[in-house]
DNA sequence: ATGCTACAAATAGTATACGAATTAGAAGAA
DNA sequence: TTCTTCTAATTCGTATACTATTTGTAGCAT
């Protein structure tokens, strides 16, 4: 999904600096994507550039509109919280497979990853510490299909979550939270710690909604 | 996903006419699909036609390998597995969501989808009436995306399933579910209807797994 | 001054062309 | 005969070039 690349050397840098452009804000959200400003700007054609574009638009990064190009698309509140419920549906299923699998060297990393979460500073970084953990907790689901789509639906959210995460209150709720679904887990508890995840990544749907509630009507 | 085709004109055909020719079995897994030729067959240049070869790419139909072009995919027998999870994962979560928008006109619609299943003849016609009663229960849930992504699993599992289902044994078993699914929603009995939707599906799922077993052992 | 038309600039989309890589086949050696 | 190696023919991937659609601007009329 986001890796099998297609091989072909020259389009892949371009997709990949496009998508960490707009991944981290550098691009916003309905600014136009021109190809011939970025041919030019890599010392290429556009035929490589449009191949990066359309990928991203597959990926649902960007938007084209006939004979308008690419433009960064923006997630409206109501999409956002629907990726929401698709996170709960996936990422729960991927634990409820992962759990009967998971062996001592799994619970070791997610302890070490929870470990420095003490230590963060910037959103980005407990933002990426924060998908860390998570993507331990399913990797041992050993669905590489379902592991693709979960990534997916958090870089989708990624832009946009981003902004409201400046105004976190705290991070303390769902620090605790990822202890106990770990306990859950050491334990063999599935449907405890299937629900301990839906309670967790709910309550994050619930404040965001919340936040999004309070900026728009400011 | 499947639908924001970028709009411009000349590959859309194009992706239409592959798409129809994977998912028939026109074209079968493995094989080459060369872009002159391609090209030539539809009087067009073959920039529009790889451009259709990498959405295709991109809702995972084919495979593109560095300098050897594209090839339609084959799904392995656990990777088809793997999406029946997921299928369980997204269709739950759809309809939980959509059981409490449902109002009198959606039932009356799903009623008369299960009428005609009596006449069903052929294999195609059984699996798209199929594909439509679970699409009608879903439908209600108002989250756009996740129809999308169920919308793009079924397909992808298509032509594998469709020669599967050409040695399926009974129709009788699903009609009967679907029956007790649409009560369960009737009454509002969302954990209900949602149970019996994963019995239901997760039985699909161990009978395809037999019938996979079967073929590799034969 | 404001709104409309006509023209010019920019930008997207696609055809053509070409270099690079792969594949196929033929010729020669073991 | 069978295996290697070299050459020829496909086929891919991308740069260049051209057309068409869109956007911006100036001039005109109201």
């Amino acid at each position: 999904m986001t890796k099998p690349a297609h091989l072909t050397t020259t389009s892949q840098p371009i997709y990949d600096s496009l998508r960490d452009e707009i991944l981290s804000g550098a691009i916003r959200p309905g600014e136009p994507l021109r190809q011939d400003e970025i041919a030019k700007r890599h010392g290429i054609s556009k035929i490589p550039v449009r191949e990066a574009l359309l990928k991203l638009e597959a990926d649902g990064f960007v938007l084209f509109r006939k004979n308008r190009g690419a433009m960064v698309r923006e997630l409206s509140a109501a999409e956002l919280l629907h990726l929401m419920d698709i996170r709960v549906a996936l990422e729960c299923k991927a634990l409820e497979l992962a759990i009967p699998n998971m062996i001592q060297s799994d619970f070791d990393v997610m302890h070490a990853l929870l470990k420095q979460y003490a230590e963060v500073e910037t959103v980005e970084h407990w933002s990426s510490m924060n998908q860390s953990f998570h993507n331990a907790l399913y990797e041992p689901c050993g669905n590489a299909q379902l592991l693709d789509m979960i990534r997916d639906i958090q870089q989708r959210m990624g832009p946009a979550l981003r902004l409201l995460m400046t105004e976190a209150s705290g991070l303390d709720r769902p620090n605790e939270e990822h202890h106990a679904i770990l306990s859950a887990c050491e334990s063999g508890d599935v449907t405890g710690a299937v629900d301990l995840l839906r309670a967790h990544i709910e309550t994050s749907k619930k404040e965001t909604a919340a936040r999004l509630r309070r900026r728009d009507t400011v």
